[in-house]
DNA sequence: ATGATCCATGAGAGCCGCTCATGGTCTCGG
DNA sequence: CCGAGACCATGAGCGGCTCTCATGGATCAT
């Protein structure tokens, strides 16, 4: 009751959640089924509570086990990040692996000058990028499911405060207006919009506006819009950074009442504090 | 290296930094200082990095051991956490303790009659209320110290963010004036100020008003305010809540433009996911 | 010097978590 | 209906980890 528990238990625990069973948690983690049952009974006595449904088909958490489940996820990625972080703050390199998630047009626009100077502060830290359509429940979904340590989400995201995640702005940008060069009348083109766009700044732009755009076009990627907008087949409204750099397109300021994009993070309480994670947002807010 | 640390050990990190010595930590926790040492040079021997500088008067943290007892502290909590909630979860009464730290106005409104939904709702529930002044760090001190699991805040409250604190909003009221019953000419009062009110937003508002205060009297308690101004020595501006139930002052509304208060709550980001902090949040919540 | 603080270290006791071996229970397929 | 093959449970025993009990060494006061 007052016996704590340790990491190889909760490891065990989250182990058997998401193999399914004792016998393919014990395999996963190079022990003996003997062992994993040994080992839940005793924090299953620890804690006072039953955790697992056993059955045929191997074993399920229960209301219980769930919450001991994610909790001792908190708990071993805390502990990680203690070893990386205490590792690095003594010195040593920081020699962590860094998971984030982002959407496409953040990962080619802001992640790669800031992965840069993330590379040449901590050489040893290991990067994955992954891209996920920012629909649904977007890049933060994949920090909740643990299979990143920090998304980047345009905000404001709707996502319920439940998960307990944190997060932060990274930067700001009015979206601009772009044409083809040269065209006698841009305005009369028909709007090209984009997927994953954060349309609903956007959308209430347009209907503020007293001209009313011909017709739309969707596409799902945002350098085949400016490809088809600099081909003359219509014109775009995009956050100011998705057209920089391109001579062949005409970029037309909005003004003040321009619709703007936030774009944040957002990361698991316990690795919002890392080294890692706040070193790679201390780069992101920089470039602006 | 890639040994796991264990709750005892994190402990011990911790007691030897509240303490200062490697024996009186040992004492504190009933151990040999022996054994603290030997778990000292354990822990550091798994880091990998040198944790407490040894001196004559004791043991103070290096950097690194700084970060390890920082973390290790999040760990321990995020560990009761677990145990508390799943035990709660498996149907068992929520037999923890919770810690509230708010500023008297709150606790004196705000939380009676929350607490008391919550003790209906967990009998087993422990609740220890510290009344902090809202100066300085506020209440949010105390979580940031470890010495509170939730903080009562008014809002916007100005603490840096890398303190890694989650909170939200809990309710929002207008600031009324009042004064003594009966009196011919209320505003050509001195005004009574009181030294945890949240000043800006009702300076702000007495800077657009086209009528002067003739003088300003401070009191530190806002029941003897309300008495004050029930005995006709001034006039006031107080939230509404703080002047509910008196039926010896006057109460004027200050319209649309009146100054308004938000009262928030900030928790240590493992404890706002615990099942008593969330109780409490969500008591608090319905009151309004 | 002597004592009073610290922390370090070596040797042993006890506990805890592992493996090994075995047994129980349920669900298949012949 | 009876093995075979999934599961998980349980008891015995071994090894390692973490305690205590001794010391010892360093530094600072008187």
């Amino acid at each position: 009751m007052l016996d704590d528990l340790t990491a190889a238990e909760l490891r065990i625990l989250a182990t058997i959640d998401s193999e399914g069973s004792f016998s393919a948690a014990a395999a996963k983690l190079g022990l003996t089924q003997s062992a994993v049952s040994h080992s839940v009974r005793g924090t299953e006595r620890k804690v006072g509570a039953v955790l697992f449904e056993r059955g045929r088909q191997g074993a399920r958490p229960t209301a219980a086990g769930e919450r001991a489940i994610k909790h001792g996820r908190g708990v071993l990625r805390l502990m990680a990040v203690l070893q990386e972080d205490t590792r690095a703050a003594s010195g040593a390199e920081l020699a962590a692996r860094l998971r984030i998630a982002a959407f496409r047009s953040a990962a080619a626009q802001l992640l790669p000058p800031a992965l840069t100077r993330l590379r040449a502060r901590y050489p040893q830290l290991a990067v994955d990028v992954s891209i996920v359509r920012d629909v649904g429940g977007g890049t933060a979904q994949e920090v909740v499911a643990g299979r990143a340590d920090i998304a980047i989400v345009n905000l404001p995201h709707r996502l319920p405060a439940s998960t307990g995640l944190v997060g932060g702005t990274l930067l700001e940008e009015p979206y601009v207006l772009i044409h083809p060069p040269g065209h006698p009348d841009p305005r009369s083109l028909p709007v090209i919009d984009w997927t994953e766009n954060c349309s609903a700044s956007t959308k209430e732009w347009f209907a503020a506006q007293d001209w009313l755009p011909s017709a739309t076009i969707n596409v799902a990627d945002d350098t085949v819009l400016l490809s088809m907008v600099a081909h003359g087949l219509g014109m775009a409204v995009v956050p100011r950074s998705t057209a920089a750099d391109r001579a062949d397109v005409v970029r037309e300021d909005l003004g003040a009442g321009a619709p703007r994009r936030t774009v944040g993070y957002v990361a698991a309480p316990e690795l919002a504090r890392s080294t890692a994670v706040r070193a790679l947002v201390r780069e992101l807010r920089s470039l602006s």
